[in-house]
DNA sequence: GAAAGTTTGTTCGTAAGCTTTACTAACAAA
DNA sequence: TTTGTTAGTAAAGCTTACGAACAAACTTTC
């Protein structure tokens, strides 16, 4: 006899389950099979999900009354038995408003159905607010962006840098000026619709496990003004103690000195890798050959700086997320180098390292899929 | 309107959710607060777990009859009301056998009570045994523990060194010489009582959890013969992509040299760390100073390594578990002050590192938490 | 073309699980 | 002795999922 140790631990618990809050969750996981596969009936659904065609049946009519799901007709091809009546999720019935606090000088947002797809955009320039001006300026794209939408909103997610707690209170946020800034509970009451703000490199995480490729162990690298990560374990984001997981820009990376950065100390991963550093450094640069020699130094720094990352969790999958023509090429494939030549390999035969493909969207959508994940269980 | 992001994110499910198994949870439910807090009655458990007395009532009975629970007397205390019956895990019933394998030389292992005590023990010397001659030892040593204990046994927990899945198959540990050794199933079929094998530093961090003061999110540092890392976030083990999770004796550390590795790199966390190379060095130095920097300099080597992982998962505690001698010093403190100097300290105002309480026997306690884990849903 | 077989989705009755309500037993305090 | 509190149980009811059975609608086979 023998007990899968997983499965013991997968009995961890510390709250009481109740019967209601079971068919809350298969009541998610009929949305989830149906937001994946669409166009499922009832008894496919049974199938997939392993409940009864019966209990489908009961979870299904309760959605459809409301409103999430609904019948698309019968199916087409010809085979034995009664044709299937197709169901979808109600594509239709909502839209999402998602929001990108990270990038540098400006607010970005859009209207995005659930599918992910963008339906319209905006933007406003940030021009150096901070504090309560920054968080005015925050409410007022929501704003615009909520009158924009031609359906229901099924809720609005915002991708913040800095720390953000699982209350959606932005605990610090130097270049906005936030310290304890309640994002969430401020635009939530402003709105009346449910409202999500998480990090922003956990969102890109999110997005690129949903909309791109990556599978549910990964992290993702976020270089822009500055450089932070997103770890997915098991599908789920990694918060870590203090709400601050994947603040890497400022972990020292290597033992021969570097630049002085803003932090006070030496060799910050950020000194090596945030775009305006490397855009200065490039400017200076007076050869190609030159130019490539400082995206290769910078990739082997990134590299070293992942390599206990990736040994400690055991990664296989790196996404970076930022500006294509610094990061695509020689500075990538220094760092996928480096860290082969710094983890063992044999534990990390299939260590990939890509750029993602949602460009720089990504933390929008992934603002949606918070969106989506927190109001159907679905992702 | 706002909604917690973690309670969207506690919904995702891959599988549907039955009342039998939402019962199968209240039930680990009640084991776990009798584990933990022990002499309670029926109505302090339902106030505790939010359940009502009926229903814990229910509960109770059922494991009474399973004997995993006895009424243990009325509570003596002067207070208004019907006197509480007190309830108890019925300790006396199991006993658990637990195996280190991760020692040099010799495999040790132990009977324990349900409380993680050591009731008896048992060593073999390894002498050099790999493969099939390794397994029938391994074999043979449990199979003097199951004979040595005077209850029956709940469970046999087998603490690893090397790469273990989830099924218990040990996919590599060079110094056994085992590749796709399937130790839990052999075990099961051998004994008749449920296994669980895990990696060993995987078990310790579980143990520290349990035994020690560990809180939920912490990552144990076993330097012994190798140097390996279990990591518990939110009181779970992560195993990784590849159940390699841990592995970081083979992450190059720094960039300046060092020794060559028996990987065939250079520097290597273990060239600096592991006690033979250690105890070599400190062989060779003819001062106490020259010790001290002996000590010093690995546990710098240590911090380096750590830093982007502490940064990365935002962790709050790390364990030392190995020779006290060695690591419980100018060890410990370069390596923590390596820490703070090479991470954001607002992040980690209160990192901790410190050496295990467990000593010698924290491997073989931890495999009995994974089988009271496994078991009955209690750790 | 009729009969047989398949598949879908529903209805009906049942078992399991938890809750609410209401009760008895057993105590302390006044 | 009365009052109020606490523990544990019993009964009834609601929710949830299931199995059995069936009608509808189709294909295949003879």
């Amino acid at each position: 006899m023998t007990t899968g140790f997983a499965a013991g631990r997968a009995l961890r618990l510390t709250t009481k389950v109740l019967p209601e809050q079971a068919r809350g969750h298969n009541r998610s996981l009929v949305l989830q099979t149906l937001y994946r596969a669409g166009q499922q009936s009832r008894a496919d659904i049974a199938r997939e999900t392993g409940l009864t065609r019966v209990t489908i049946s009961d979870l299904v009519a309760e959605l459809i009354v409301d409103g999430l799901v609904v019948e698309t007709g019968q199916r087409e091809d010809a085979r034995p038995g009664k044709p299937a009546t197709l169901l979808d999720l109600n594509r239709s019935a909502f839209q999402i408003v998602g929001i990108d606090l990270s990038q540098y000088g400006v607010f970005r947002g859009a209207v995005l159905d659930l599918d992910g797809q963008i339906l319209h955009r905006s933007e406003v320039a940030v021009a150096g607010s901070t504090g309560a001006d920054a968080t005015a300026k925050v409410l007022a794209i929501i704003a615009s962006l909520v009158a924009e939408a031609t359906l229901p909103i099924l809720g609005i997610g915002v991708g913040s840098p800095g720390v953000v707690d699982l209350a959606g209170v932005v605990l610090s946020a130097p270049n906005l000026g936030w310290s304890g800034e309640p994002l969430q509970a401020l635009a939530g009451e402003r709105f009346g619709v449910p409202v999500v703000v998480a990090n922003d490199a956990n969102a890109a995480a999110l997005a690129e496990h949903s909309f791109g490729d990556a599978d549910s162990d990964m992290m993702l690298i976020k270089v822009g003004h500055g450089v932070g990560a997103g770890l997915l374990l098991n599908g789920n984001p990694l918060f870590g103690s203090r709400f601050a997981a994947g603040e890497i820009g400022h972990v020292v990376v290597g033992t021969d000195g570097g630049l002085d950065c803003v932090c006070g100390k030496r060799g910050c991963l950020e000194t090596w890798l945030a775009t305006p550093r490397l855009e200065r450094a490039l400017a200076g640069a007076t050869t190609p050959q030159r130019k490539t020699d400082i995206l290769r130094e910078a990739g082997q720094r990134l590299g070293i700086a992942l390599a206990p990352v990736v040994g400690a969790l055991n990664l296989a999958e790196i996404v970076l997320s930022g500006p294509t023509e610094l990061l695509d090429g020689p500075l990538a494939h220094a760092t996928i180098e480096t860290l082969r030549a710094r983890t063992m390999a044999e534990f990390h035969g299939d260590l990939s390292l890509r750029m993602t493909t949602l460009g720089e969207d990504i933390v929008m959508r992934g603002a949606a899929v918070m969106v989506l994940s927190a109001q159907l269980g679905v992702s």
